[in-house]
DNA sequence: GCCAACGTTGGC
DNA sequence: GCCAACGTTGGC
């Protein structure tokens, strides 16, 4: 199995929201980046965990640990003209945009900001702190997920 | 295929 | 709000 990062903007949909969904799982729709688009596709798996990341908000940073619980699939949304991640370029019978499903792991006991993330130097290849770097979904190393986990506090790591 | 212009991301 | 960095678009 394979670990992730994946960025949301807590204001749009927060770490907590995923917690408290009554449904078990929440499709991680909106990706319009082929580059992530192509992990999710090619590179994930049902299984796999992944730590949620609040970016563009006023504390930047880990927040908890998901789980993908379905395999990549077209995302809808580019097909609803109504959706701001709508695109008139893809068509139902060829999808141009994909997503998986994901849902609550585990909780983090301490939030891990992105100040410790640059801090730490066990953590200085993680790809969200290469500079200019913008996707919204990598790959990090088991390595660096655990080293995260234990940063946050998580003495235990999730199945 | 080049590349300028534009839009977006995301930390500060 | 600023701005650096990057991805995409579209004219040529």
């Amino acid at each position: 199995m394979r670990y992730w990062l994946l960025k949301s903007e807590p204001d749009v949909f927060s770490f907590d929201d995923l917690k408290n969904r009554p449904k078990k799982t929440e499709p991680w729709n909106g990706v319009r980046n082929y580059q992530a688009r192509n992990y999710m596709r090619d590179d994930m798996k049902v299984g796999d965990l992944g730590l949620f990341y609040h970016s563009s908000c006023p504390q930047p940073g880990v927040a908890g640990i998901l789980k993908i619980t379905k395999a990549a699939y077209p995302d809808p949304t580019q097909f609803d003209k109504k959706s701001e991640y709508f695109d008139a370029g893809a068509k139902p019978d060829s999808p141009r945009w994909m997503m998986v499903d994901v849902s609550f792991a585990a909780d983090l006991p301490s939030f891990v900001s992105l100040e410790s993330l640059r801090d730490d130097p066990m953590l200085s290849d993680l790809v969200i702190l290469k500079r200019g770097n913008r996707l919204s979904i990598t790959p990090i190393t088991d390595t660096e997920f655990k080293r995260i986990c234990t940063l946050g506090g998580l003495k235990k790591l999730p199945a």
